[in-house]
DNA sequence: ATATCGATTATCT
DNA sequence: GATAATCGATATG
């Protein structure tokens, strides 16, 4: 074998966008189906892919650990718009977060990018980060949006269903099985099961143990 | 392996 | 003026 890592037209030869049909429902189950989908970041630069194998559910105006629970403002209008949309947030003075909306215009709710399984352009993904260790990537929402050049003024609002700069794809992979457990991070609602994972990837965010809760469950 | 803590700033009250 | 959907470093068992 001559390298491990897979190559780009392996991935992108496969690869098709996402209908916004796909996002029209609700954020539980846009996160469980985006298990599994590709995260395709395409400039001069590079094509960056990873595979998504974490997410979070928000459940928009009802949901008190949501952006959206005060109602619609300047930072989080996207989640209100119609489905198929980033939604970038600044957080902690350091880090950015990627959303995708879900529902329907009007209608609030999201999903977070908790952590990638990286495939192609690996070593701009490390030099993004200033790290190597292929673990430290893309494990993290923070993380995987300094590996992919994640930024609120360059990708807020953008359509993620059009193959350009940032979309999300599908190459045909199918998750085996997804555990469920409360989101982290936050200090309302936290005991809602809102956090997909794909059970055994060594990938997801957070130590091996949290990941393996008693809390979670398979699905 | 788990716990605690400081960094740093956009956003909202 | 307080807070935050995080991260990385340090301390302790």
């Amino acid at each position: 074998m001559r390298d491990l890592e897979i190559t780009r037209s392996e991935v992108m030869g496969k690869i098709r966008p996402l209908d916004r049909s796909f996002f029209a429902r609700s954020p539980r189950r846009v996160a469980r189906e985006l298990l599994g989908k590709v995260l395709v970041r395409q400039d001069a630069q590079a094509t960056l892919t990873a595979r998504i194998v974490e997410v979070e559910a928000y459940l928009g105006e009802k949901d008190p650990a949501a952006h959206s629970f005060a109602g619609m403002t300047a930072r989080n209008s996207v989640l209100f718009g119609p489905p198929g949309y980033a939604y970038v947030y600044f957080i902690y003075g350091n880090h950015y977060c990627l959303n995708v909306s879900c529902e329907t215009e009007g209608r609030a709710g999201g999903v977070l990018f908790r952590a990638l399984e990286p495939l192609t352009g690996i070593k701009e993904m490390a030099r993004a980060r200033g790290l190597s260790a292929p673990h430290l990537l893309t494990s993290g929402p923070g993380r995987l949006s300094e590996a992919f050049g994640i930024t609120r003024a360059r990708d807020n609002g953008r359509d993620l269903t059009l193959p350009g700069e940032l979309w999300i794809g599908d190459d045909g992979f199918r998750v085996r099985t997804v555990l469920l457990t409360p989101r982290i991070g936050i200090t309302k609602a936290a005991d809602l099961r809102l956090r997909y994972l794909v059970a055994g990837n060594q990938f997801v965010s957070g130590s091996k143990t949290f990941s393996r809760a008693k809390s979670a469950f398979r699905v």
